[in-house]
DNA sequence: TGAAATGTTGGGGCG
DNA sequence: ACGCCCCAACATTTC
């Protein structure tokens, strides 16, 4: 008998970890642990999208004559009590990457007998590296090197059937609220990804910067809990490029697999880097002088900016816990380079609200965005949020929908709305400075600004 | 996975 | 017909 210890691989399909589990003995038992030391984080949205996450689990166990056992405290402490009750010989788990994770896995491996199987990313981290065995910081040599090993198309089944589980003491799921955009589940995550590789892709390279169209394939909370592996979503993106004559869809999957590689490149300089956490990944950005203000960093949250493709974005994440990634970019800039407020702020909140919030990917982004991380966007690269809403919402849909207080306003002024005259403003209802705010910082101002401060550093 | 400033070119209006 | 100017369109450089 063996523990299949769950963290963030809420599946039976493709499941390494659980699969060496199945494979190591006589039988299996799955265990979740309520962790108070990650589940003290406030992130209502994600620990919602979790534990339905479990249920889902659970009940697919079920059907299996298995079941999911949920236990709440250390890590330590109850796979140690669990390991008592049930004398299971092992504990299987998917190896992780974050420091947290790391730092508890070892120490439990010290005193457990605990074998950390390979199963986040499609390759280990140890295994792409520069010929002289350091980490690659650079994206496109590191794509090359993650594209130069072989990759197993081999999807590992579910088990079609599990042992009873021994009776023991099982917490229940706590409560949460349902996220009517995202349901959790492996099922869902499936019908996701077959509904991505049937339509969106064909158009991906184009159709994935649009805000208002659902052109990216929105599985990143899926892949965030493992409710889907990166081989499934890769090994199903190349038998669509490699079935399909169509040059545009080769292309759309080849895009959609490097930002795929992406998640495991910042996976990679997360357990090579792990103080990112904490500090500027380039050391020459470290002594940026932020601004301190917390009426515009409330602002930004609020998504009351006055630049409506920032607030559509920002209010979109706190209503769905989900944020297109173009907007991602645009607010994340707003806030780092028209704010001038220290990423890490962004960093958190982002980590409060995201359903895919994961420490590796939402901390290269920020770096990325503020130029201090690896391959990062240059500091003096500012996004217009006016242009960034022309371009890639041009018809206005996706503010509309997110800042329904500019619903009626003209196209011509969707993303200027303080230009309208006030007989313009009365004529679509809305007074610009009382119903949706003015600019909270002047475009071409906040470029200067930032500019010079990030060229004093 | 930028945007703005600056430089260059060429068509067309006009004296 | 010619030169001059304007300026849109595109290219390059700079931040």
């Amino acid at each position: 008998m063996n523990i299949w210890w769950i963290r963030r691989d809420l599946r039976l399909t493709d499941n390494p970890a659980l699969t060496a589990a199945i494979r190591e003995g006589s039988g299996v038992i799955p265990v979740f642990i309520l962790d108070d030391h990650l589940l003290k984080f406030p992130a209502k949205n994600r620990k919602s999208f979790l534990f339905s996450g479990l249920q889902n689990l659970d009940s697919d166990l079920r059907r299996l004559g298995s079941g999911l056992v949920i236990r709440r405290g250390d890590p330590f402490i109850e796979l140690r009590r669990l390991v008592e009750e049930t004398h299971a010989h092992s504990i299987f788990a998917e190896a992780d990457v974050s420091p947290y994770a790391m730092r508890r896995d070892s120490a439990i491996a010290k005193q457990l007998n605990l074998h950390l199987v390979h199963g986040l990313g499609i390759h280990p981290t140890e295994a792409v590296k520069k010929a002289d065995g350091n980490p690659y910081t650079v994206f496109t040599p590191y794509k090359n090197a993650w594209m130069a090993l072989p990759l197993s198309d081999h999807i590992l089944s579910a088990p079609s059937a599990l042992p009873p589980l021994p009776e023991i003491q099982s917490e229940p799921i706590p409560d949460f609220q349902v996220l009517q955009y995202f349901p959790a589940g492996e099922k869902e995550a499936h019908k996701r990804l077959t509904n991505f590789l049937t339509g969106p892709v064909f158009d991906y390279e184009q159709s994935r910067n649009e805000m208002a169209v659902a052109g990216t394939s929105s599985l990143s909370p899926y892949l965030r809990f493992g409710m889907l592996s990166a081989r499934q979503a890769i090994v199903a993106a190349r038998k669509k490029s490699g079935s399909n004559q169509l040059i545009d869809s080769m292309h759309g999957t080849e895009t959609w697999i490097s930002e795929l590689i992406w998640r495991e490149f910042y996976q990679s300089i997360l357990y090579h880097f792990p103080h990112v956490l904490s500090t500027a990944f380039n050391p020459s950005f470290r002594d940026i002088q932020w601004r301190d203000s917390s009426q515009d960093l409330q602002a930004w949250k609020a998504g009351m900016t006055g630049y409506p493709v920032v607030d559509a974005g920002m209010r979109q994440l706190t209503a769905t816990g989900w944020m297109h990634n173009r907007s991602r970019m645009i607010t994340a800039s707003f806030l780092v380079k028209h704010l001038l407020i220290n990423w890490q702020e962004g960093e958190r909140w982002f980590m409060e609200m995201l359903l895919d919030g994961d420490p590796a990917a939402n901390n290269g982004g920020w770096q990325w965005t503020a130029g201090t991380g690896t391959d990062a966007a240059p500091y003096f690269r500012v996004f217009n949020p006016i242009l960034q809403g022309k371009k890639f919402d041009p018809q206005g849909k996706y503010v509309r929908k997110w800042v329904p207080e500019l619903a009626n306003v003209p196209t011509k002024f969707i993303h200027t709305p303080w230009e309208m005259t006030d007989s313009d403003q009365q004529a679509c209802g809305v007074t610009i400075g009382k119903d949706y705010p003015n600019p909270i910082v002047d475009h071409n101002f906040a470029r200067q600004r930032v500019l010079a401060a990030y060229a004093k550093k």
